[in-house]
DNA sequence: CTTGATTTGTACGTATGTATT
DNA sequence: AAATACATACGTACAAATCAA
């Protein structure tokens, strides 16, 4: 599974298997990841590496991880609707720390600014939200 | 600057610290972040403190590393304005590391999904482009 | 309710590789 | 060619939160 010979990076090639099983529903959302030690012990990497992999996913916004407990696959929530209108404007960005305290924002989780036509700005979380054009 | 009796994580006090200099401009668009072992010895702490601290800048896209080179400020780049129209509608999210490299992108730099209102899907780089809604 | 085991987070150190300067 | 700088990867230790007995 893990090929140490190959150029790319033990943590990434961790993180290509785990995305993969993702992907293919073998994890699905809300299931648990296997924990760091368990990922140590069958891949045969250290910490650091096993734990890379899972922050690349976490990245990603494939997983959630908390302290104390397991590491499991994002659930796909719902997207509540956003309507936008000539004259608006959307741009894309992650937050920063501090804004995700704030926000409630989950690490991997980009946010959506839209600037109305007469000015006035909101934020929403890219992952809840789904922007739709009417006329 | 870096209190140990804080119960904020070292490496979070630290790329608090470098926000608010990106923030305020005392680090420009482009200009080089201290070195990790510049950071190491100014603020008394371990590689891994500095390099989590960069990361979580990394990941806000506000800074870019690559090995060799120091890592900098991220130029505020321009953005391509994208028209939207009534039926068009957009979701953003993290690429995957696959699509990152296959596409070019930067880490910390979401996406944004559009769907025209034939269903064609576009991507867009949320950091060099701007959405707006045209009637 | 408390205890103990598990799990992730934080933080230290070290070594080596690789690309840039 | 040499020095610099970041990336990868190993190990260890302790803290803090969760969960199950």
């Amino acid at each position: 599974m893990i090929d140490r010979s190959s150029d790319r990076p033990l943590y990434q090639q961790l993180a290509d298997l785990l995305r993969e099983q993702i992907k293919a529903g073998e994890l699905a959302p809300g299931a648990f990841v296997p924990s760091e030690s368990s990922l140590m012990q069958e891949f045969a990497l250290g910490r650091p590496a096993v734990r890379n992999a899972v922050s690349v996913l976490r990245q990603e916004g494939l997983v959630v991880s908390a302290r104390g407990a397991r590491t499991q696959v994002r659930p796909a929530l719902e997207r509540s609707v956003v309507e936008l209108r000539p004259g608006d404007e959307v741009v894309g960005r992650m937050p920063t720390d501090p804004e995700r305290r704030e926000l409630g924002i989950d690490p991997g989780e980009p946010i959506l600014e839209v600037t109305r036509a007469d000015g006035q700005q909101q934020i929403f979380t890219a992952g809840a939200h789904q922007l739709r054009v009417v006329g």
